[in-house]
DNA sequence: TTGAAATATTCCCGTATAGGAATACAATTA
DNA sequence: TAATTGTATTCCTATACGGGAATATTTCAA
């Protein structure tokens, strides 16, 4: 047997295209009603209202009932711990220095790799 | 019918808790080769063969052959994606000003969801 | 050449998941 | 109250996916 993680994280919230298009929608157009993100996704409501829960899971979005509608208004700071997790790879990227290195420390490693090859054959 | 997205990008990638240790194994203790990161992760050689399978289609990972041993090194440039989208929300939390205005406004929405309702009943 | 070591691949199983259809439910309106 | 609107939930199906077992493949060693 073999179970699988399921770690319903917000990682995993943010793996899903649509939901990531749903926080972007939140966050451009503030608090919003099922019902427009559905027009604006061109998603049936069952699918937009089930990945809005997933959302609501992980506490990415909060609702609030207005009427028989329900606005959902994103709650981003549940993202900072992805934020902080990715941000320890910036260095591998952002700084000049860092990435003529990192070029230079690849070109060396391919050349040896390449050397240890070529003998080895 | 419904087909899933299976958008084997670099959200889905990390999305998942062993390969974002295996990214952070290969920061840290740089090229490594399989069968370390089996015995570190105390998981079986296929899964683990697997899940660098799906980092390297999303070339989040390099390998490199050296003797019989298959060597894998971290290529944290892919994640800057990851790091763009997210630090766009960066805002959300980031400021102590706003986040004193994003409770502000909760407040005061709060108060007037409530007072709404209370007109409402 | 034969055997062992390191890794990838295949097959299998159980479970997760996206999305549609149908339905339930809540709130508004006639 | 009855009909309608807005949304959540349930049921269903196809597919994805994680992990183990077994196997294939590559490379090194004797």
């Amino acid at each position: 047997m073999a179970r699988a993680a399921t770690t319903s994280d917000v990682f995993n919230a943010i793996a899903e295209p649509r939901r990531r298009q749903i926080i972007e929608l939140l966050a451009s157009g503030g608090e919003q009603a099922v019902g427009e993100l559905v027009r604006t996704l061109r998603l049936g409501q069952p699918a937009v209202s089930k990945h809005l829960g997933v959302l609501r899971s992980v506490r990415l979005v909060t609702v609030s009932r207005r009427g028989r509608r329900r606005m959902y208004r994103l709650n981003a700071r549940e993202l900072k711990p992805v934020f902080d997790w990715v941000k320890m790879y910036e260095q591998f990227w952002s700084h000049h220095l860092t990435r003529i290195k990192a070029r230079a420390e690849r070109k060396a490693r391919e050349q040896f790799d390449q050397e240890r090859e070529e003998h080895e054959t």
